[in-house]
RNA sequence: GUCCCCAUCGUCUAGCCCGGUUAGGACACCACCCUUUCACGGUGAGAACCGGGGUUCGAAUCCCCGUGGGGACGCCA
């Protein structure tokens, strides 16, 4: 088998979204796993539209995901790599004028109200087109047959002159995209099924040159979730976006998976996978030929999962990175060692780190605040005012060391009053963080520290 | 409107190619257990072969027709 080479080739025209991100992924897992090589080509050509910002963007989410390219430009704008460049379209323009002059010299091509037409070959006949509502020439030709890794073989009719280069000079988006996969040696075209329609114009531009097509493969869509409505999945639907999960700080390989999941499957009950084994296990037969609604819930329990096996030190860092984007950051961070210890008591609890500053904002200011429904259900039930104030009078002279000493001064003033733990807990925890779930009471205690909880005790009796 | 693709729990899916399963797993949901709250975890429940025709001793699996969903019909990509 010949050497693979794929391409992912988007267009800087608009923020990268879980779509684009799936079909680079495929492509990427594709080259990896066949040992061959993935292209990064940027489709410049509209340049009405294009943004350097969103080149950028585009760039930051495949580096980001951990999709690396052996050829494409660089992304920190100092050239290219690879032999088959250049590898923005909007730098190609020479080759599309010498492609236009082959299929010119070959009557393939001719020009009609100042663009450049790709000629199909056969008896010409015109009829009403009912839903462009005029009349449009047709040409009787043979179906073209696309083999299709992934759907078989898929028939379609082609039987209309389409254009090839506007009448401003530049070339489309069929004729720029087969130059350039005839250039760059690309050896099977992984794309969205959204493509499988203009795929029998595509057959018809190879033909013209008289090339072989490469392999295609129409991968399935991303649909939108039942409660964002129908449809594939936009830009402008929540969770749609790559940026939005960069900054709240997800696991990009935990995002790498699931897109992994959406279309693909390693033929058994696996989920959770680290990317060698998806490398390993993926192949375009492998690929389901539905389309698949997003799950935010499903990508969330999945970072989650990956959040929990996080080392210390890993996790710390991500901490970091999401603090030094708020507002406070700074004097959240301020103490190292107390930073340390509480992010170390939240990284079991939360399912994504964006989760971090609301989960732990009672231990860095004496402004939390309480939650009014955590506190009518707390304080409706046994004699929560009587225990703080036992709670109040005990924790004095309470040892603060551990949480073992902590819990064990807890204890023994429940004993004392003929009470169990939990009769103190639910009403310290609201005294002291506002509401009712977090890690251990005992910890939080500790971390605080006597001086801090018996003020927020004191407070908290005096208002309650 | 025309053309193309697709069809198993609410969702992602295994099983389909090579007909015979109590149709399996995961997310979500519910219950119980664990428990010092909240999570995690554990156990369990509910939950699907879109419909109709064939073929066959036997169909989720093969064929056809409906229906439903999706996509494409640009001098956008």
């Amino acid at each position: 088998m010949s050497q693979v080479r794929v391409r992912f080739a988007p267009s800087p025209t608009g923020f990268f979204h879980i779509g684009s991100a799936r079909t680079a992924l495929f492509n990427w897992l594709y080259a990896r796993h066949t040992g061959g090589t993935f292209i990064l080509r940027i489709e410049d050509t509209d340049q009405a539209r294009n943004s350097e910002q969103f080149l950028k963007l585009i760039y930051d989410s495949l580096t980001w995901l951990g999709m690396d390219w052996d050829e494409g430009p660089k992304p920190d704008g100092t050239g290219e790599r690879g032999s088959f460049g250049p590898y923005r379209q909007s730098q190609r323009g020479e080759i599309y004028q010498r492609y236009k002059q082959k299929l010119l010299d070959a009557g393939r091509a001719y020009e009609k109200d100042g663009a450049v037409w790709f000629k199909l070959l056969g008896e010409r006949y015109r009829i009403f087109d009912d839903h462009r509502k005029k009349e449009v020439e047709k040409v009787k030709t043979a179906p073209v047959v696309i083999d299709d890794k992934i759907r078989g073989q898929v028939e379609r009719q082609e039987d209309e002159d389409f254009v090839i280069f506007r009448s401003d000079g530049n070339p489309v988006f069929h004729f720029v995209n087969v130059v350039d996969d005839i250039e760059m040696k690309v050896s099977h075209i992984i794309r969205g099924e959204d493509h499988l329609s203009n795929t029998s114009k595509h057959v018809r531009l190879y033909e013209g040159f008289g090339v072989t097509a490469p392999i295609f493969a129409h991968i399935p869509l991303i649909l939108k979730s039942p409660e964002m409505g129908q449809g594939k999945m936009s830009k402008r639907d929540k969770g749609a976006l790559i940026e939005e999960y960069q900054q709240r700080h997800f696991l990009p390989e935990a995002l790498v998976n699931y897109l992994a999941l959406l279309g693909w499957n390693p033929g058994d009950d696996r989920e959770k996978m680290p990317i060698a084994d998806i490398i390993k296990l993926f192949d375009l037969p492998g690929v389901n030929q539905s389309n698949a609604k997003f799950d935010g819930k499903k990508l969330s329990h999945l970072n989650m999962v990956y959040l929990l096996e996080q080392p210390a030190d890993r996790f710390l860092v991500l901490a970091k990175e999401y603090f030094a984007r708020q507002p406070n950051g700074a004097a959240v961070m301020a103490n190292e060692a107390y930073f340390r210890e509480i992010m170390l008591l939240a990284q079991p609890k939360i399912k994504s780190v964006d989760e971090l500053a609301p989960y732990t904002v009672y231990f860095f200011t004496e402004e939390y605040p309480i939650d009014a429904k955590v506190k009518d259900k707390v304080m409706a039930k046994g004699d929560p005012k009587a225990r703080l104030a036992e709670l109040i009078a005990a924790v004095a002279g309470m040892d603060f060391s551990s949480d073992a000493a902590i819990e064990a001064g807890i204890k023994s003033l429940a004993e004392g009053k003929g009470l169990g733990f939990g009769d103190y807990q639910a009403v310290a925890r609201l005294a002291v963080t506002g509401t009712n779930a977090g890690p251990s009471i005992t910890s939080i205690f500790r971390v605080l520290g006597k001086e801090r909880v018996l003020t927020r005790l004191g407070k908290f009796a005096a208002m309650a």
